[in-house]
Parts: C-alpha cells; sequence; structure tokens
DNA sequence: TTATCTGCAAATTATTTGCATCCTG
DNA sequence: CAGGATGCAAATAATTTGCAGATAA
C-alpha cells in the first residue's frame, strides 16, 4: 500500500496552494511518513520515523501537520485500540481488521461491502457519505504466539 | 435502545461475583448510565448522568468503573470524532452511524452486514471474532441545521 | 471483620498553544 | 521582504495511580 508517493506529493502541493499555505520539508517528510507506513502510526511513530530523515523535527510540529493534512482531506484520523490517535494515509476505500492482541490495524479491500446497500435503520438516521468495516479478530502473527502460549507466556 | 436495565444489573452482579469483586452502588450507576444513554456518552458525560442520583462520586471512580465494565464485557468502548473515549452499552450486534459535524453517534442493526462473508483479503490477515460497520455521514439534525447555514451560522 | 472500593490529590500521558525566530514564495 | 511555519517550553486536557478512610460480603 506505500502508494505513488509522489502523487500525494503533488496533491500536498495542490492543497497548500489552494490554501494559501507554504509546502515545507516538515509537511512533505510527516505526509510521506503516513503514506508510506501501513501500520497506520501515531503521532509518537510518525515522529520516529520522520527524525531518520529529519532529526530536528518537533513533536508540536508533528502535531499541527497532521492536522493540517488531515484537515485538508490527504490523511486519516483512525481510533485504534489503545489510547492513541492513529493516522491512516491509504485514501482508497478501504476497510480494517484489528487485531485485538495487538492493536495492529491491517486494510483490506471489500467493493461487496462498497456497494452493498444500507438497510432503512441506517438510511433514516442520516446522509450517508462513507463507510468503513471494522473487523476485530486474531491477527496472523498473535495467532502463531497464542497457540505457544502454554510454553511460553502464560497469560 | 434503554434496554432491560435490570437484566444487565443482573450481569454485573454475575460478572463481580466470578471475579471475586464487589458489587457497588457506584459500579451500579455506571453500568445504567452507560446502558440507559443512547448517545454512546464519554466519560465526562458518564460523570455528569451518574451526579444526578449519586452527586459524591468522582471522577477517577468513574474511569476505573468504566474500565472495570469494559474488561468484564459488560460495555464497549469506542471511538468517534473527538479525541475522548465514547462507551457503548448496547452489548447486542450493532453498527454506528457516526455524524461527521455533532460526532453523535446512532446504532443500526443490519443482518445483511452481520452475515456477509468477508472477502478473502480479510480471511488472509487472521481469524475475525467481529465486526462493525461504521457510516459516515450527516445525520438528520444537522442536515436541518446545515440547509439554514446561510441565515444563521457562517461555517 | 477484612479485603475491596472510593474519593482525594497528585502524577502521567496525549495533545495544544504562545512567542521569538526562521524559511518559503 | 513578509507572513506563514517551526521549535522551544509551558499550558491544557484526558486518563491513571498511591493512599487512607469507607463499605460490601
Amino acid at each position: 500500500m506505500s502508494a505513488d508517493i509522489e502523487a500525494r506529493l503533488k496533491d500536498l502541493e495542490h492543497a497548500c496552494r489552494l490554501a494559501g499555505a507554504r509546502v515545507t520539508h516538515q509537511r512533505r517528510e510527516v505526509l510521506r511518513a503516513v503514506v508510506e507506513s501501513s501500520r497506520h502510526p501515531d503521532a509518537q511513530s510518525v515522529l520516529r520515523i520522520v527524525r531518520e530523515r529529519m532529526p530536528t523535527i518537533s513533536f508540536d510540529t508533528v502535531y499541527r501537520t497532521l492536522s493540517f493534512l488531515e484537515l485538508h482531506d490527504l490523511i486519516d484520523r483512525v481510533q485504534g485500540t489503545g489510547g492513541r490517535t492513529r493516522f491512516d494515509g491509504n485514501q482508497l476505500a478501504h476497510h480494517h481488521f484489528i487485531c485485538t492482541m495487538c492493536g495492529r490495524i491491517s486494510d483490506f479491500t471489500s467493493e461487496a461491502v462498497d456497494r452493498m446497500s444500507l438497510p432503512e435503520a441506517a438510511l433514516k438516521l442520516g446522509i450517508a457519505a462513507s463507510r468503513q468495516l471494522q473487523v476485530y479478530g486474531v491477527c496472523r502473527a498473535c495467532e502463531r504466539q497464542e497457540g505457544h502460549t502454554y510454553e511460553n507466556q502464560e497469560q
């Protein structure tokens, strides 16, 4: 899913131009970090990733930039299991598999879900704009771990 | 959705007995507040509601109790639009309509979603245990407001 | 009784903000 | 050059925790 980062940077430039905002290195790097990671990183992870290329960036700039990118529809804010807000750079329609053991969020697509008509009950509530299915379960990695619970990690 | 609160209080007693924990007034009232509200309240709202019947309850007890109830599968933790964690007392399979304007979360059910088979892509990620569809859009109330935007509330 | 809970206050953790300086356009 | 952006440090907001007294079983 590490998408076409160049195209996404173009989108950033476009959004900045439209907003009369500036295309800074920080904005580029934060966007790159979120888009290139398939882990749906939280602000702290984004800071860690961006610091590899730009050691001087600060935490508050990361927060400000993430909000800026979200405001201009370049990334989404999602919530996982833990307390921290996480960010999603995948702008294509997709759904989430959320591991209830490790908190990992993985993307998958489903035309069936995208296309299915919503029940009356939902239509009555308002005008729907988008939808996302969240599937909760145990991911492959944790599943393997779990099988060995009795050997290496009680509870 | 204000369900059968008596049955839910029985569940609480059962869970407490099982855990060797005590059935306190605070636990009863916090559970009642979450179950009887269809608004998916955050901790602050729960505090406000519970204080009507129990003026001395403190914020930290609310937090501790919400965690206790979640741990024993009596309520769920959900994330809405804002930053705060919200709680869901509806234990039946259901889905959410989330208003992107006011943040209101409303429940609806859908057998179609509950029963549909997941795509290969999702099955490959791990063992799915449950699923929930999140529909984002504008709720009826905000829809009405929006129509009058130009008259009463610019932006 | 007696181990568990609660309320209080203080501690953490996550996120936001004021301000002087810096950098993009 | 000039106004928006960054980095620093300090402020808020949300949530958690230690402890002594209160309470359910």
